[in-house]
DNA sequence: CTCAAAATGATATACGTCTATCAAAAAATG
DNA sequence: CATTTTTTGATAGACGTATATCATTTTGAG
């Protein structure tokens, strides 16, 4: 049973095979009657274009643009080293694939960056975004150029971007707080929560999910306000050094946001009878930490699976097609026995032989 | 910068495209100066085929088998649907798939399959494997055959096939032992594991990682003999019921198989003093009893990802490209709060406007 | 040097779709 | 009815590769 072919539906309409282009291209001047023929023989036949005949005739390149925040962040480090890594095996199907760094989390820069996405003759943009209205023109215009646009890992405004691909950080929240929960094995406790900045998104939405299940599930166990940090990791150092001076009964310590090595730093100096310690995202120096015993899990976004479904989405975007299955997208815990393998461009692959 | 063709490359080598085309599929009657001289521009130009014109110029169908246990087990079930899910939509990229059922890790069925799938013109094979020396004439003839052949889930002999895709099972028991002792914060315990088999690797292995990290992470935790379930249900919910009764101080389980629904109902009749549970794989009834709030945790293998490996790897193997890359596959840790959306076939895609 | 075998090159066609052009047919308008 | 406009069909060639055939050239053996 073969796939039919545009001349199978060109036949089967009782049409010739430019009618039947023309339809299915809507390139226009085409009866009402012929179009209705055109669509009924498709429909019935169950034809779908051979995008690869289609991309080899035209001569197709994807070109694809990744808008990645900048600077010293460890996570998005492993970001931009995935969608290389995906980039270099990409470049042998005519996939060209731009990164491009704006400062981050800065709404003027991304603005900006995206309107000058506009001037690129891209397919398909990949933004890890802000939802703020400022960004709204700017996409409108990438758009309407008929560039496919999804938001990673940080949100563009909803109704200007395709998809979403990026993790939920309430659930990332409530997740952390059910495992510090789990770790007092039903005993009291006292826990403090770190926080970037309250007017980051994802930080706001950890603390609460955080918040919801420690208060309905452990109500033994007492929260500290949030101490805020700036995700910096000197600030996180003095801070954490110094609560746990001050504080001899803290059970445990949750990081919302990122400066994981300063804290990481002075639980170190602290000891064994430390207090049960969750961080964000699995990367260098918190991979590290858990085999050296100086945290206890890693609440991981999976960049992996991100960037990989960041790829797939923007293809059939552009190739107007349904989107493939694709592996699911949670907060993921690792703990030092669950790691993936590391470096990760030697060993994501399957051995093969 | 566009890709090389072969005519580049006969051009660059200074032979004629018949003769490049020689080369670069081995049909021989080259001179070795001519095969250097190809060899030499293919590296400098960078060449490599386009896939999709050969593809269609051939016109290739990929011809894929899954061979899957068959019986009444909710994993396989959930694999199964994945495999289809997949099929649906290759089907329009000229992938036919085709599931073969087998009798549940049954040698002979596995081997009398295996040999069959030789006379079917397929190009690659996925097999739920054993180790199994009995196995290995009926792989090498499909390999002989040309066929691409992969391990999934449960590997086959390591030599006759191209690449195992399922977790590593000893990761999985640590992970396991590693909650577990989280969650008695560093207080003693009692903890009774329940094995399917200790005939079945995967069985043995996540036991013996389990064993290992408590051993040496945990030593205040006492773990009593294992007791054999043959991943029947009922038995374990009539073991169950009666370990409970008979030991006040048992604070937690660990069921290294299947047969979770009778583990299952046994914990819920017995209230909100029950041990801490840790099952495996999540599967309906799994997804409820954490929701429940009946068991603490699902280590599952995440088929998600397995299937989607699997068919990567295949494609990879019988283009004879280089594997791309492709999410990590490790034991993943779920609790109530970062539940993947269910039903697995509506919300696998991501919100695609 | 001659002849046979091996190597090489040229050529044509296929795949499914896209793109473009022009001729022919049908429909619409005055 | 004549003319114009719209619709439709036919045709050719492109994409990069595979496949096949046959002619030509080169190489090796006697």
């Amino acid at each position: 049973m073969s796939s039919p072919t545009l001349s199978d539906v060109a036949r089967a309409a009782g049409v010739s095979y430019a009618t039947a282009d023309r339809v299915i291209n809507k390139r226009g001047n085409v009866a009402d009657k012929s179009i209705a023929k055109v669509r009924d023989a498709v429909e019935t036949l169950g034809y779908v274009r051979n995008v690869a005949a289609a991309n080899l005739s035209r001569g197709r390149v994807y070109r694809l643009a990744f808008l990645v925040p900048k600077g010293a962040n460890a996570f998005f480090d492993i970001i931009r080293e995935q969608i290389q890594h995906a980039s270099d095996h990409l470049s042998a199907d005519r996939v060209h694939v731009k990164m491009v760094e704006v400062s981050a989390f800065a709404v003027d820069s991304l603005q900006y960056s995206i309107a000058a996405l506009a001037h690129q003759n891209l397919d398909g943009v990949a933004i890890v975004g802000l939802e703020n209205k400022r960004l709204e023109g700017p996409l409108d215009e990438l758009r309407a150029k008929g560039v496919a646009v999804v938001g990673l890992v940080s949100d563009l405004p909803e109704e200007f971007r395709s998809a979403y691909i990026g993790i939920d950080n309430i659930v990332a929240g409530r997740t952390a707080a059910r495992m510090v929960g789990m770790a007092h094995a039903g005993g009291a406790g006292h826990v403090q929560t770190f926080v970037g900045s309250m007017d980051a998104r994802d930080h706001a939405e950890r603390l609460q999910g955080f918040r919801q299940v420690i208060e309905s599930d452990f109500p033994k166990i007492a929260l500290l306000d949030p101490i805020m940090t700036k995700d910096e990791g000197a600030l996180l150092q003095a801070q954490t050094t110094q609560l746990m001076k001050e504080n001899a009964d803290l059970t445990a310590l949750y990081n919302v946001g990122a400066g994981n090595s300063g804290l990481i730093k002075a639980i170190a100096s602290f000891g064994p009878a430390r207090p049960f310690c969750v961080v964000h995202e699995l990367v260098p120096h918190s991979r590290q930490a858990l085999l050296d015993g100086h945290i206890d899990l890693v609440i991981d976004q999976r960049p992996d699976i991100e960037v990989n479904r960041a790829f797939t989405v923007l293809r059939a975007l552009i190739d107007e097609r349904e989107v493939p299955p694709m592996p699911d997208l949670m907060p993921t815990i690792y703990v030092r026995d669950n790691l993936p393998a590391y470096p990760l461009t030697e060993l994501m692959k399957a051995k093969v032989t």
